[in-house]
DNA sequence: GAAATTGATGTTATATTATAACATAATTGG
DNA sequence: CCAATTATGTTATAATATAACATCAATTTC
């Protein structure tokens, strides 16, 4: 769960870090780009991604479906966020560029999910691939269930 | 990737594994979960519901959505089948009722998809969620890739 | 700096995936 | 048998996502 004070820092810092990245990789974090992204981090919750559709209709009247998608694609790429395939939903992630594999604990009750990565999963998931001599690309964990706060 | 001589005998085998779990549970395997079930182990590989559905109009014209989904929802909550959600589509389980937990390893480049179902996997899953006191319910392993075959 | 190329967005339309809601039929438990 | 439950039929529509083409903006190349 988050217990961030100033959500507007959690706001502010992911469209910071979202912009040096671009910078660096030579991409544009375009004035949409960074209105999706800032729409996606109103919360620390997941989003839909026609829920966001009608959040930038609030903003520009005119946006359609792929406005959305397009952004959406735009930022998975680029690890700002994540698709939680569970839910069809979309997720900030907390630390983008860090790494590439990142795991969800997705509350059933509350549904907060909470980003964890684990360098054990990472050195399993290589064994087991190994094992079975397969050249991993995109690895999708998501444990559904209840979290720390609604076990009562 | 699968390697059956005779295909039959996957589909007899799932058919019959079905039936005797569904006994032992007092739960009905229907002439239409037979039928379903049996469509959907026509391959080892995934199929789409609406691919499933097309089949199954051919056998009877009168299928609809719901005729399908219900279909596929009960074969899952029995563990006969399972859902691949990063790819929308669903696929025959190959030991059901041995464990909850299967992990996927799907190939980008044919298709194929490897269930794979590892111990280490689920004792890590346990510490990681056990260290976030997590009680989990539900987990989604999918790893997408490419495939021994498919390494040149 | 004009032309050409590339990348981003706008726009229309439609594909794909899935479920709600209510009607009817089949089964089973008392 | 009757009531209740479970399964299926049926209509309609919700929810998710993309194709295809038009336009606009930025950049590069000459």
């Amino acid at each position: 769960m988050s217990n961030c004070k100033t959500h507007k820092t959690c706001i502010n810092e992911a469209l910071k870090t979202a912009e040096i990245i671009c910078n660096e990789r030579g991409v544009k974090l375009t004035k949409l780009r960074q209105t999706v992204l800032k729409l996606i981090w109103k919360s620390h919750n997941y989003v839909k991604a026609y829920d966001l559709l009608d959040d930038l209709k609030k903003i520009d009247s005119s946006a359609k479906p792929p406005t959305i998608y397009r952004s959406l694609d735009f930022l998975m790429e680029n690890g700002f966020i994540h698709k939680i395939r569970s839910l069809n939903a979309f997720i900030g992630c907390t630390h983008p560029n860090e790494h590439k594999e990142c795991y969800f604990l997705i509350c059933d009750n509350c549904q907060n999910i909470e980003e964890c990565c684990s360098e054990q999963i990472n050195k399993v998931v290589t064994t087991t691939t190994g094992k079975n001599h397969f050249e991993p690309n995109q690895v999708t964990l998501e444990i559904s269930g209840i979290c720390q706060d609604c076990i009562s």
